[in-house]
DNA sequence: TTGCTTATTGAGAATAATACTTATTAAGGA
DNA sequence: TCCTTAATAAGTATTATTCTCAATAAGCAA
């Protein structure tokens, strides 16, 4: 739905002198291809792609990932410690945020239109570009309040 | 004006099987007495208590700064690329929420009582134990955006 | 108060995610 | 089609954080 296409990708990278290439636009495709709601680590893509039959070197996926989320096209989330995960960022209808245990990291996602409002409101406001917007509720579920388990 | 007490500290953590040691204590002194919209790396934490003469080893203060985070005791944020600061966790006047630029990482606080409350409630109704509830706005700020600088 | 159990500490080593380096390749403008 | 230079691959380097283990000291019970 979202169909940010890799002529969008190419024209936006071009503006500023940086370039499309095969590897952009394949790990793009793969983004956008992912069922809502999922996320990957930077070694999940990797594996991803390797078993997709596309070597792409980790320095390129750890590159890409981080070019994408400073072009707003990815959002970077924390949702387990240790490492990052990353998906598309969606607009409005779609957009969501995360509500995390901290001790299992389960995760539930939740939607609020309020927040972006008051996101974009905010960045507008100090003069910021916005590129993403999360609210993260970090917590403890039933089960783990229930385990003995310590910390 | 918070108050949270070294006494409090102590009866929250026995009633787990905890304890309450000089060294949590210290840190928890520390965390109070830093000037509201201050936070602190590990690594900042580890110098300042040096500078204070407080020998308080890297690993006990790791090892801290996760335990009361995962108390509710500090909020974990995530200003700059490569590591994590720390706050003092503070009720709703003064629950506030960041605007960072991830370009140069200059970061605005701002406070927004809906936020708090979208959080409490959505934890509550998924039966989370409520920690810690951040708004993490990812833009680019007015100067990065002037800036020619690649990235 | 004294002793006992065991959580906690300190020191250093180990881990792991991410960034860096450099030769090579290839995108995009002329 | 050529030329400039951004991007890639591969491996190495970095660095925040965790782990290990012997030594220490909270907090409970007698």
């Amino acid at each position: 739905m979202t169909a940010y296409t890799a002529t969008a990708l190419k024209s936006e990278l071009n503006e500023r002198g940086w370039r499309l290439t095969p590897q952009r636009e394949t790990i793009l495709q793969i983004f956008q291809d992912l069922p809502k709601g999922n996320h990957l680590s930077a070694e999940d893509l990797h594996n991803l792609l390797q078993a997709e039959g596309h070597a792409i070197s980790l320095s390129t996926i750890y590159r890409t990932l981080k070019l994408m989320a400073r072009m707003g096209i990815l959002r970077e989330l924390e949702l387990a410690e240790g490492h990052k995960h990353y998906e598309i960022n969606q607009p409005s209808p779609h957009h969501h945020h995360h509500l995390i245990c901290v001790k299992c990291n389960k995760t539930i996602e939740f939607k609020n239109d309020a927040i972006l409002k008051t996101g974009t409101r905010t960045a507008q406001k100090e003069g910021y570009h916005l590129l993403d917007c999360q609210l993260m509720i970090h917590a403890i579920c039933p089960a783990c309040q229930r385990s003995l388990l310590p910390m």
